[in-house]
DNA sequence: GTGTTTGCAAACAATTTGCAGAATT
DNA sequence: AATTCTGCAAATTGTTTGCAAACAC
Protein backbone atom coordinates (compact mmCIF):
# COMPACT_ATOMS: atom_id res chain seq x y z
CA UNK A 1 0.00 0.00 0.00
CA UNK A 2 2.32 2.32 -0.67
CA UNK A 3 1.99 5.46 -2.58
CA UNK A 4 2.81 6.58 -5.89
CA UNK A 5 2.94 10.36 -7.16
CA UNK A 6 -0.38 12.09 -8.92
CA UNK A 7 -0.58 14.98 -10.75
CA UNK A 8 -4.06 14.98 -9.70
CA UNK A 9 -3.57 14.70 -5.94
CA UNK A 10 -0.70 17.49 -5.86
CA UNK A 11 -3.68 19.40 -7.79
CA UNK A 12 -5.71 19.02 -5.14
CA UNK A 13 -3.85 19.45 -2.37
CA UNK A 14 -2.17 22.84 -3.85
CA UNK A 15 -5.82 24.21 -4.93
CA UNK A 16 -6.97 23.57 -0.88
CA UNK A 17 -3.25 25.35 0.31
CA UNK A 18 -4.77 28.43 -1.73
CA UNK A 19 -7.72 29.13 0.29
CA UNK A 20 -8.85 29.56 3.52
CA UNK A 21 -12.64 29.20 2.89
CA UNK A 22 -12.61 25.64 3.82
CA UNK A 23 -14.09 24.38 0.60
CA UNK A 24 -16.11 21.67 0.20
CA UNK A 25 -15.57 18.37 -2.64
CA UNK A 26 -17.85 20.05 -5.29
CA UNK A 27 -15.49 23.13 -5.10
CA UNK A 28 -12.38 21.26 -5.36
CA UNK A 29 -13.72 19.74 -8.17
CA UNK A 30 -15.01 22.64 -10.38
CA UNK A 31 -11.85 24.23 -9.57
CA UNK A 32 -8.97 21.24 -10.32
CA UNK A 33 -11.17 21.19 -13.27
CA UNK A 34 -9.87 24.02 -14.90
CA UNK A 35 -6.23 22.22 -14.72
CA UNK A 36 -7.49 18.75 -15.55
CA UNK A 37 -10.94 19.19 -17.01
CA UNK A 38 -11.25 15.19 -17.43
CA UNK A 39 -10.54 14.74 -13.81
CA UNK A 40 -13.47 13.04 -11.87
CA UNK A 41 -15.81 13.68 -8.72
CA UNK A 42 -14.70 10.19 -8.07
CA UNK A 43 -11.17 10.88 -8.15
CA UNK A 44 -11.38 14.15 -5.90
CA UNK A 45 -13.32 12.43 -3.11
CA UNK A 46 -10.58 9.31 -3.40
CA UNK A 47 -7.92 11.81 -3.22
CA UNK A 48 -9.22 14.06 -0.37
CA UNK A 49 -10.00 10.99 1.65
CA UNK A 50 -6.45 9.79 1.32
CA UNK A 51 -5.31 13.30 2.26
CA UNK A 52 -7.22 13.52 5.12
CA UNK A 53 -6.34 10.03 6.28
CA UNK A 54 -2.57 10.93 6.37
CA UNK A 55 -2.86 13.78 7.86
CA UNK A 56 -1.88 16.03 5.21
CA UNK A 57 -5.29 17.85 5.17
CA UNK A 58 -8.58 17.94 7.55
CA UNK A 59 -11.89 17.20 7.03
CA UNK A 60 -14.01 19.21 8.63
CA UNK A 61 -17.93 18.66 9.47
CA UNK A 62 -19.95 21.67 9.68
CA UNK A 63 -23.20 20.19 10.06
CA UNK A 64 -24.30 21.43 7.15
CA UNK A 65 -24.23 18.33 5.58
CA UNK A 66 -21.42 18.64 3.50
CA UNK A 67 -17.43 17.85 4.03
CA UNK A 68 -15.51 20.82 4.08
CA UNK A 69 -11.45 20.35 3.58
CA UNK A 70 -8.60 22.29 4.96
CA UNK A 71 -5.35 22.29 4.48
CA UNK A 72 -4.45 23.78 7.39
CA UNK A 73 -4.07 20.61 10.31
CA UNK A 74 -3.27 22.25 13.50
CA UNK A 75 -5.49 22.58 15.82
CA UNK A 76 -8.29 25.87 15.57
CA UNK A 77 -11.43 27.06 15.48
CA UNK A 78 -14.42 27.47 12.75
CA UNK A 79 -17.24 30.21 12.52
CA UNK A 80 -20.16 28.99 10.84
CA UNK A 81 -22.38 31.92 9.17
CA UNK A 82 -26.03 30.98 9.05
CA UNK A 83 -26.46 33.32 6.62
CA UNK A 84 -24.24 32.55 3.79
CA UNK A 85 -22.83 29.46 5.16
CA UNK A 86 -19.26 30.37 4.93
CA UNK A 87 -16.78 28.62 7.33
CA UNK A 88 -13.82 30.87 8.35
CA UNK A 89 -11.10 30.80 11.03
CA UNK A 90 -11.37 31.72 14.28
CA UNK A 91 -9.15 32.80 16.51
CA UNK A 92 -10.00 31.98 20.29
CA UNK A 93 -6.56 33.15 22.75
CA UNK A 94 -6.10 30.49 25.67
CA UNK A 95 -8.16 27.87 25.09
CA UNK A 96 -6.12 25.44 25.63
CA UNK A 97 -6.79 24.01 29.09
CA UNK A 98 -10.19 23.58 27.60
CA UNK A 99 -9.89 19.34 27.80
CA UNK A 100 -8.18 19.44 31.76
CA UNK A 101 -11.17 21.11 33.06
CA UNK A 102 -13.22 19.22 31.02
CA UNK A 103 -12.10 15.82 31.67
CA UNK A 104 -11.72 16.41 35.69
CA UNK A 105 -14.75 13.86 36.59
CA UNK A 106 -15.12 11.67 33.17
CA UNK A 107 -14.87 8.37 32.97
CA UNK A 108 -14.03 7.67 29.75
CA UNK A 109 -11.16 8.68 27.89
CA UNK A 110 -11.27 12.16 26.71
CA UNK A 111 -8.96 12.83 23.28
CA UNK A 112 -9.79 16.26 22.20
CA UNK A 113 -12.90 18.54 21.17
CA UNK A 114 -14.02 20.56 18.50
CA UNK A 115 -15.91 23.79 18.65
CA UNK A 116 -17.60 25.46 15.99
CA UNK A 117 -19.17 28.94 16.67
CA UNK A 118 -22.01 30.05 14.63
CA UNK A 119 -23.94 33.71 13.91
CA UNK A 120 -23.54 35.99 10.90
CA UNK A 121 -20.46 36.99 9.54
CA UNK A 122 -18.65 40.13 8.96
CA UNK A 123 -19.50 40.52 5.01
CA UNK A 124 -23.61 39.44 5.70
CA UNK A 125 -23.72 41.75 8.98
CA UNK A 126 -23.28 44.66 6.19
CA UNK A 127 -25.41 43.43 3.74
CA UNK A 128 -28.64 44.10 5.65
CA UNK A 129 -30.04 46.95 3.90
CA UNK A 130 -29.59 44.79 0.61
CA UNK A 131 -32.47 43.10 -1.18
CA UNK B 1 -50.17 26.72 8.33
CA UNK B 2 -51.69 25.70 11.69
CA UNK B 3 -49.96 22.90 13.03
CA UNK B 4 -52.90 19.84 13.41
CA UNK B 5 -52.65 16.90 16.02
CA UNK B 6 -51.75 13.61 15.27
CA UNK B 7 -51.24 10.61 17.38
CA UNK B 8 -47.67 10.06 15.01
CA UNK B 9 -46.22 12.87 16.20
CA UNK B 10 -47.36 12.79 19.87
CA UNK B 11 -45.13 9.64 19.68
CA UNK B 12 -42.50 10.45 18.34
CA UNK B 13 -41.42 13.27 20.80
CA UNK B 14 -42.65 10.39 23.57
CA UNK B 15 -40.08 8.66 22.61
CA UNK B 16 -37.26 10.84 22.71
CA UNK B 17 -38.32 12.29 25.87
CA UNK B 18 -38.04 8.85 27.17
CA UNK B 19 -34.09 8.36 26.06
CA UNK B 20 -31.05 10.25 26.94
CA UNK B 21 -29.01 8.66 23.97
CA UNK B 22 -29.76 11.26 20.96
CA UNK B 23 -31.19 8.98 18.63
CA UNK B 24 -31.24 9.01 15.25
CA UNK B 25 -33.91 9.21 12.70
CA UNK B 26 -34.12 5.46 12.11
CA UNK B 27 -33.55 4.78 15.64
CA UNK B 28 -36.63 6.72 15.98
CA UNK B 29 -38.69 4.57 13.27
CA UNK B 30 -38.03 1.20 14.32
CA UNK B 31 -39.29 2.04 17.97
CA UNK B 32 -42.03 4.31 17.11
CA UNK B 33 -43.38 1.19 14.63
CA UNK B 34 -43.64 -1.09 17.73
CA UNK B 35 -46.71 1.73 18.16
CA UNK B 36 -47.37 2.18 14.70
CA UNK B 37 -46.83 -0.46 12.36
CA UNK B 38 -47.67 1.23 9.79
CA UNK B 39 -45.70 4.27 10.17
CA UNK B 40 -43.33 5.52 7.32
CA UNK B 41 -39.33 6.91 7.21
CA UNK B 42 -41.30 9.43 5.78
CA UNK B 43 -43.62 10.42 8.74
CA UNK B 44 -41.08 10.16 10.94
CA UNK B 45 -37.93 12.54 9.19
CA UNK B 46 -41.11 15.25 8.56
CA UNK B 47 -41.97 15.06 12.02
CA UNK B 48 -38.26 15.21 13.40
CA UNK B 49 -37.87 18.23 10.66
CA UNK B 50 -41.26 19.76 12.34
CA UNK B 51 -40.13 19.77 15.96
CA UNK B 52 -36.62 20.42 15.43
CA UNK B 53 -38.11 23.75 13.50
CA UNK B 54 -40.46 24.63 15.96
CA UNK B 55 -38.15 24.13 18.74
CA UNK B 56 -39.57 21.20 20.73
CA UNK B 57 -36.47 18.84 19.77
CA UNK B 58 -32.98 19.79 19.21
CA UNK B 59 -31.38 18.47 15.90
CA UNK B 60 -27.62 17.41 16.54
CA UNK B 61 -25.15 17.03 14.15
CA UNK B 62 -22.42 15.16 15.69
CA UNK B 63 -20.72 14.61 11.99
CA UNK B 64 -20.92 10.99 11.28
CA UNK B 65 -23.62 11.50 8.53
CA UNK B 66 -26.74 10.90 10.28
CA UNK B 67 -28.92 13.33 12.23
CA UNK B 68 -29.18 12.63 15.85
CA UNK B 69 -32.09 14.44 18.08
CA UNK B 70 -32.16 15.16 21.38
CA UNK B 71 -36.00 16.20 23.77
CA UNK B 72 -33.49 18.34 25.90
CA UNK B 73 -33.47 21.66 24.13
CA UNK B 74 -31.38 23.73 26.18
CA UNK B 75 -27.75 24.21 25.98
CA UNK B 76 -25.29 21.62 26.51
CA UNK B 77 -22.72 19.77 25.13
CA UNK B 78 -21.82 16.46 23.69
CA UNK B 79 -19.53 13.61 23.68
CA UNK B 80 -19.22 11.27 20.86
CA UNK B 81 -17.07 7.82 21.39
CA UNK B 82 -14.97 7.56 18.79
CA UNK B 83 -15.07 3.39 19.08
CA UNK B 84 -19.19 2.96 19.25
CA UNK B 85 -20.19 6.25 17.85
CA UNK B 86 -22.72 6.60 21.05
CA UNK B 87 -23.81 10.60 21.80
CA UNK B 88 -23.79 11.24 25.63
CA UNK B 89 -24.74 14.25 27.52
CA UNK B 90 -21.36 16.10 28.57
CA UNK B 91 -21.45 18.01 31.55
CA UNK B 92 -18.60 21.24 31.59
CA UNK B 93 -18.72 23.76 34.74
CA UNK B 94 -18.74 27.53 33.53
CA UNK B 95 -18.58 27.31 30.37
CA UNK B 96 -20.69 30.30 29.68
CA UNK B 97 -18.34 33.25 29.25
CA UNK B 98 -16.73 31.03 26.32
CA UNK B 99 -18.85 33.48 23.56
CA UNK B 100 -17.92 36.50 25.20
CA UNK B 101 -14.38 36.07 25.80
CA UNK B 102 -14.35 34.58 22.15
CA UNK B 103 -16.28 37.75 20.56
CA UNK B 104 -13.98 39.96 21.97
CA UNK B 105 -12.27 41.50 18.75
CA UNK B 106 -14.89 40.06 15.93
CA UNK B 107 -16.42 41.94 14.02
CA UNK B 108 -19.23 40.18 12.52
CA UNK B 109 -22.65 38.58 15.07
CA UNK B 110 -21.71 36.00 17.70
CA UNK B 111 -24.73 33.89 18.13
CA UNK B 112 -23.39 30.52 19.68
CA UNK B 113 -21.00 28.39 19.90
CA UNK B 114 -21.27 24.02 19.95
CA UNK B 115 -18.92 21.85 21.30
CA UNK B 116 -17.97 18.36 20.74
CA UNK B 117 -15.68 16.49 23.05
CA UNK B 118 -14.76 12.97 21.72
CA UNK B 119 -12.83 10.16 22.65
CA UNK B 120 -13.66 6.62 24.11
CA UNK B 121 -16.54 5.94 26.40
CA UNK B 122 -16.77 4.32 29.10
CA UNK B 123 -18.30 1.18 28.40
CA UNK B 124 -15.74 0.68 25.34
CA UNK B 125 -12.90 1.87 27.66
CA UNK B 126 -14.05 -1.53 29.99
CA UNK B 127 -14.21 -3.64 26.91
CA UNK B 128 -10.85 -3.40 25.97
CA UNK B 129 -10.04 -6.85 26.90
CA UNK B 130 -12.80 -8.86 24.69
CA UNK B 131 -12.80 -9.47 21.04
C1' DG C 1 6.07 -5.90 -14.71
C1' DT C 2 3.70 -4.94 -10.40
C1' DG C 3 0.77 -2.17 -8.05
C1' DT C 4 -1.41 2.28 -7.50
C1' DT C 5 -4.39 5.75 -9.61
C1' DT C 6 -7.74 7.23 -12.85
C1' DG C 7 -12.33 8.05 -15.27
C1' DC C 8 -16.63 6.46 -15.69
C1' DA C 9 -20.85 4.69 -14.24
C1' DA C 10 -23.36 2.32 -11.08
C1' DA C 11 -24.27 1.74 -6.15
C1' DC C 12 -25.22 3.60 -1.67
C1' DA C 13 -27.02 5.93 2.43
C1' DA C 14 -29.52 9.57 4.46
C1' DT C 15 -32.99 12.60 3.69
C1' DT C 16 -36.66 15.04 1.03
C1' DT C 17 -40.65 15.39 -1.79
C1' DG C 18 -45.09 14.62 -4.79
C1' DC C 19 -49.30 12.72 -4.52
C1' DA C 20 -53.84 10.76 -3.33
C1' DG C 21 -56.20 9.36 0.55
C1' DA C 22 -56.98 9.55 5.75
C1' DA C 23 -57.27 12.18 9.91
C1' DT C 24 -57.97 16.53 12.57
C1' DT C 25 -60.31 20.81 13.42
C1' DA D 1 -65.64 21.52 4.38
C1' DA D 2 -61.03 23.00 4.73
C1' DT D 3 -56.59 21.86 5.63
C1' DT D 4 -53.02 19.32 7.64
C1' DC D 5 -50.95 14.82 8.04
C1' DT D 6 -49.95 10.18 6.49
C1' DG D 7 -48.04 6.21 3.74
C1' DC D 8 -45.88 5.03 -0.17
C1' DA D 9 -42.69 5.38 -3.75
C1' DA D 10 -39.80 8.04 -6.44
C1' DA D 11 -36.39 11.71 -6.38
C1' DT D 12 -32.33 14.16 -4.56
C1' DT D 13 -27.92 14.88 -2.51
C1' DG D 14 -23.42 13.70 -0.98
C1' DT D 15 -20.26 10.12 -1.12
C1' DT D 16 -18.36 5.47 -2.14
C1' DT D 17 -17.16 1.63 -5.01
C1' DG D 18 -16.19 -1.86 -9.01
C1' DC D 19 -13.91 -2.17 -13.06
C1' DA D 20 -10.76 -1.93 -17.04
C1' DA D 21 -7.43 1.09 -18.79
C1' DA D 22 -3.58 4.46 -17.76
C1' DC D 23 0.20 5.70 -15.11
C1' DA D 24 4.20 5.59 -11.71
C1' DC D 25 7.96 3.24 -9.95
Amino acid sequence: MNLKHSKQRDSIKEFLEGRKDHPTADMVYMNVRKTFPNISLGTVYRNLTLLADIGEIARIRVGDGVDHFDATTTPHYHFICKECGSVSDFDVPDMISFDEIASADFKGQLEGHTVYFYGKCENCCKTVLSS
